[in-house]
DNA sequence: CTGAAAGCGCTTACAG
DNA sequence: CTGAAAGCGCTTACAG
């Protein structure tokens, strides 16, 4: 693929699409307009911007769909970077940050799209994210973290959310009768995975299920576990889909006068630093978001270098953290 | 500067010094060492590679000499990038994010120096970090989010940490008595600059300074707090020379039974989210740090598409927030 | 493993 | 503003 085919496709000679693409000269619109949509038809890159064109080693971004703001407050995010660069890093790969969200959308598609990177890490898909439906039909190798949602199609690695809820409830049956859950956002694989691990083993039990939809704050677990103990006053455990709601839940259940774990025992999912320092500290779910990260950046890696096919997806387990909430 | 040039400085054909930057193919140990030798003396940069190279629009890399961890946990870091990030989407210019970090280092200096970017903004330089001295005796556009320490030159944007302490410490003179400073970290510019504005405004007021050092956290404020009370327990004002440290601060007066503002009056520095939240709430110092973010982030891209000398350094006014604790 | 030479892809003075 | 053609920088069969 050369620009002699793109000055055909196009209609003007080889010398006005170097203009165009160089920006070295004024040419006019709609020539230019004829140039832009016979690039775009032909996927044409210039060399050196092709993607892991003569580059040694190769740049792998990582690219966030979520402001900026949210990307920082977020734990999940900082653990899985971390777990990839450390094994960028042992190989002389540098992983740049790129954020997707509204305001710089446009320009770090056109960058990725420009060949601005071997391959991308996709972290947090919520929704079918345009970037990722437009990343998904292109050659770049991509590697998105968690699965994600219905409707997009990428290799991904996650945790087994499923298995790890299925754990924390196994763990309430054996000593409690009737248990709750605080769901998270239904718009999440995640929330629904841990959905599905709740609902399998009270199945397995008989036991009917109980749940109240949170939002993964706390605030949102506080108000969940108020209308649960006004639907079923004697419940006697409680999963939250998530640390935070978790937290919140307790606050709640203080509030009603609860004890935790003499009246109701309680568990979370992540094990967020402030699980360990609750009171009492929070029996968990623990991610291991680093390997995750580190196993993200290999997969993506190895697919790069070897030019071949994207490897499986591949799911991590999960460990239950028991501490004194159950 | 053509790989021509190269192989002569080497001694080998250019087609040697081709296949040694492309790794295309076998080339002995001893060759490759003179080529890459001879590339780093002359600074060689093959086309395609050059910054500012063909790049429309350019790339400008925003480099973080944290850890990851403390960078994700510094809300300075978020306010200066999204400030940055925004000024630069609304010119198609991405922002990649590169950490500078031990782990990572060397990848991200080879990116950088490899061509990776057009322009770099340095953000949190601690101490004379090895990277900002490789870069500044670079011809990469440049530019630093706060004044370097000592013995680093290079362009920057501050904002006015000198004027901002002394305006606090001016009203704190207009009704109070005895003014203790708790100091910030001596090897940061930024403390320094805070320290000096204490001095300055109490020099003018002909009144004795009286200083503890702190650290920025809200722990190393409690502790110069309880400090001072024991060294002046007739001390009636605090400058804490960041809103961290305001906190701890506030801490051990409530803990020694002294009432704020009643005994004492307090002021910190940041306005960060927490300042307007705490009992009472607090009158700090606020810096305007999106704006210094997209400050830099203009008169470095100015510099990258120009090609031409760097501007000035600038200073933004910080603003005195007046609440309830003075 | 290396060089001389042909060639490829892109850019750019030149002409209109 | 655009094309034909010369040329530049890099890469790569080919030969040794």
């Amino acid at each position: 693929m050369t620009m002699v085919e793109v000055a055909a496709e196009a209609g003007v000679s080889p010398a006005t699409v170097s203009r165009v693409l160089s920006g070295s000269a004024h040419v006019s619109d709609t020539t230019r307009r004829q140039v832009y949509s016979a690039v775009s038809r032909l996927g044409y890159l210039r060399r050196g911007e092709r993607p892991g064109d003569s580059r040694h080693p190769p740049i792998i971004a990582a690219v966030v769909c979520e402001p900026t703001t949210r990307m920082f407050n977020d734990p999940f995010f900082l653990r899985f970077i971390s777990g990839a660069e450390t094994y960028l890093a042992g190989r002389g790969v540098p992983l740049p940050l790129l954020s997707a969200a509204s305001p710089v959308f446009a320009s770090t598609e056109k960058h990725l799209l420009g060949g601005g990177s071997d391959g991308v890490l996709l972290v947090s898909v919520h929704g079918p994210h345009p970037l990722a439906l437009t990343l998904a039909g292109t050659r770049l190798p991509i590697r998105a973290a968690g699965r994600p949602v219905e409707g997009v199609h990428m290799p991904f690695v996650d945790v087994d959310n499923r298995g790890g809820a299925r754990a924390a409830v196994e763990l309430l049956l054996k000593t409690r009768k009737k248990i709750a859950l605080i769901a998270g956002p239904s718009d999440l694989p995640a929330a629904r995975d841990r959905l599905t691990g709740y609902l399998d083993a009270l199945a397995e039990a008989g036991r009917p299920p109980l749940v109240a939809a949170g939002d993964f704050t706390p605030r949102g677990g506080k108000n969940a576990m108020r209308l649960l103990l006004d639907q079923a006053p004697n419940l006697d455990a409680v999963f939250a889909a998530s640390d935070p709601m978790a937290i919140g839940a307790m606050m709640a259940l203080r509030q009603a006068g609860r004890r935790i774990p003499g009246d109701v025992a309680i568990i979370g999912f992540d094990d967020v630093t402030a699980a360990a320092f609750t009171d009492p500290p929070l029996t968990t779910v623990r991610q291991p978001v680093e390997r995750l990260g580190a196993l993200a950046a290999e997969l993506l890696f190895e697919q790069v270098v070897s030019g071949g096919r994207p490897a499986e997806d591949q799911i991590l387990d999960t460990e239950l953290v028991i501490r004194s909430s159950t």
